[in-house]
Formats: C-alpha cells, sequence, structure tokens
DNA sequence: CCCTGCGTTCAAAACGTTTTGAATGTTAGG
DNA sequence: CCTAACATTCAAAACGTTTTGAACGCAGGG
C-alpha cells in the first residue's frame, strides 16, 4: 500500500465523501470512491477499512452499492483470494451510469405521476360542477407547468446521455429549447 | 379553502414531497410547497398544518425554509392578521433559485478542495523523493479529471442562471388543457 | 474432510433527523 | 398597557439510517 502525501489524500476523499451525500449517496460511499480513486493500485476490503478505519461488514456492502452504480469494479489480481477493487475513474462514465439508473427513473415518475393526474381531470370534466371545472382548470395549469419543466429536465438527460464519450461545453449551450 | 379534486391534490403532492427528498430537501417541504401550487388562494400556516396533518410548529419552520430558498413568499391579506403563503410558481425562478443559493457553492467549494491540493502537490515537487513524487504526479492526473469535471458542472450552472430567462417551457410542452 | 482465510449478512447499537407540543415571543386592537 | 390571536422556538420523543461485530457461509489447500 502506498503512503499519503501531504494530506492531499485526506482532504479530497473528504471532499468526495461531502459530494456524495449531496448527491444522495452516503458519505461512506464517497470516501471509498475516492480512496480508491487516488490509489494507484486497486485496493481489498482489507485496505480499505484500514484506510478509511471503519468495519469490514461496511465496506463489504458499500463496495457492493459502488458496483451497482458502475462506479467501481473488482479486479483479480493473480495468486490472490481477495477481492481487489478500482475506482472507475472515466468521470463521464460515471455520471452517464448514475444519470441512468437513477434520475432518469425519477423523471419518469414524476411525468408519470403528473400524466395520470391529467388524465383523471380531463375524464372526469364531465361529471364537474361548474365550480369544480374552474379548479381543475387551474390544477391543469399547474400540473402542465411542472410537466414542462420535467419534459425538459427529461430532454437534458438523454441529451448527455447519448454523448457518448465527450461533452463538451457545447452541449450544455445546446438543450436550449426556445 | 377549496377542497381537492378527486385524488389528484394528493397524489401530486405526495409526487412533489418525494421529489423533494431526492433533491435534499425534506418531505414536508414538498409537500408544503405542493400544496401551495395547487392552492388558487394562500393559504395559512394554520389550513397548511390542517391541510396536511403534521404540526404547526413543523409547518413554520419549514415555510421559513421554503421562503428562503425562493420558493414561496408571504402574501398579506388585508384585514387579516394570519400569514399567508402562495408559491413560486415560476419553476424556472425556483431552479435558479436553488441553484444559487446551494448548487453553485457546492461546486464552488469542490474546486477549491481540489485547486488546494494541486498548489500543496506543486509546491511540495521539489522535496519530495522520486518514488513520491511518481505518487503526486498520479495524484495531480485524477485530481485534474475531477476539475475538469467541476469546471463543466460549473459552466453548465453559471449557464443556466444567465440563460434562464430565455429557456421556454411552453415550447416543450404539448398539452392539450380543456 | 477439516482448516484457514476470506466475504457476507444481519440484529443490535450508535447516531442523525424530523416531529411534536408546550413555552415563549410578537403584534395589533381595544 | 393588556389581551387575544397569532407565530416561533426548542427540548424531548419518535422515527430513520448507518455502523458494527459476531455469526455464518464458502472455497481452496493440506
Amino acid at each position: 500500500m502506498h503512503g499519503t502525501l501531504i494530506g492531499v489524500n485526506e482532504s479530497t476523499v473528504a471532499g468526495i465523501g461531502r459530494l456524495a451525500r449531496f448527491f444522495g449517496f452516503n458519505d461512506v460511499m464517497g470516501r471509498l470512491y475516492g480512496t480508491l480513486l487516488l490509489n494507484p493500485e486497486p485496493l481489498s476490503l482489507d485496505d480499505l477499512a484500514d484506510q478509511l478505519q471503519i468495519s469490514k461488514g461496511s465496506v463489504s456492502m458499500n463496495m457492493r452499492d459502488l458496483e451497482r452504480w458502475g462506479m467501481a469494479k473488482e479486479v483479480w489480481m493473480r495468486g490472490e483470494r481477495k477481492k481487489y477493487y478500482q475506482a472507475e475513474s472515466d468521470m463521464w462514465q460515471v455520471i452517464r451510469s448514475v444519470i441512468n439508473s437513477r434520475e432518469r427513473r425519477e423523471v419518469q415518475m414524476a411525468l408519470q405521476v403528473l400524466g395520470e393526474s391529467i388524465t383523471k381531470l380531463q375524464s372526469a370534466q364531465a361529471e364537474l360542477t361548474p365550480e369544480e371545472r374552474e379548479l381543475a382548470a387551474y390544477y391543469l395549469e399547474r400540473i402542465a407547468d411542472l410537466q414542462g419543466f420535467f419534459q425538459f429536465a427529461q430532454m437534458a438527460l438523454e441529451t448527455v446521455l447519448g454523448k457518448a464519450d465527450s461533452i463538451d461545453f457545447e452541449a450544455v449551450t445546446k438543450i436550449e429549447i426556445g
């Protein structure tokens, strides 16, 4: 195992932990990822538990999640019985994987709920009193706003997913619709 | 107070609560926002506590947060001593406000940590052994990747902040109302 | 087969966040 | 000023999440 260098490791790893939290993962996942990212050599569960001072059980569970998110992969070291892990260091790959399995689903769910609400309101139209009809019209307005927003988000996500290898600033400026 | 219409209110409000959670707010904030959004009239703290079946204390605290995030505003009803609230219904306004006070800060912090690490590594160069120097070079590579990513994120955010007015929801929204 | 050295699981403990309601502030009207 | 009608605060309780470590499972070597 390599040593760390003048505290750079620590602060970067802590920062990544913080970010992980921000993005709705947990701290440990972020720190594990950061630790792997800053290590030229793959690390074993024990190495990780050791370096981050957390229990092996936690490392095991969190590494499974990291694998699921496509943020780390197992590496086989010949002659070794231990599992070794490496960070997926292509940031775009990581982003795409997370968008694909989480953000996307979330946006789709939102759109589905909104769509269902619109359908309900529209098909109930006939049976409503004039007063209720007014309220329904108001709901439809608000819900349409939300729908517009999520449709926009959906397009943005699909755009990111579509750009296979390199996204540059161009891509973002072109997301604009109007 | 208006009644709700065939469960549309409930599912939409619940959905917004869920999303709030996803975006790192809490559930109650989302539900409060959703409730306000679907009410043509401003609501008082008591109305909200009543409608969501939560304590007034909680409503009070969460409404303060909503105001801070620019997601709701107070409305003065003449002849009334109660506080009334309305949702900020311009989605772009909401997004911009949240990006501006949260995401942006987060990205800046990340960039600062990374920048400091790079500086540390570079200025320590001279005192390192050849071996350490190799490790330092590796760190610099990884950290530069991260930096690239966050610089991209920063540009994207600034773009949204700058262009927000020109992005047109209606263009994306193709819903028949009524 | 039976060790040994791993990884995984899971219930309990630690820890963190949210909710509540009683106490406390605040304001306007009388 | 006082009071009534509200809003706000905050400590305790409820609830949720994360961490731990002991128990278990599994594979490979002897």
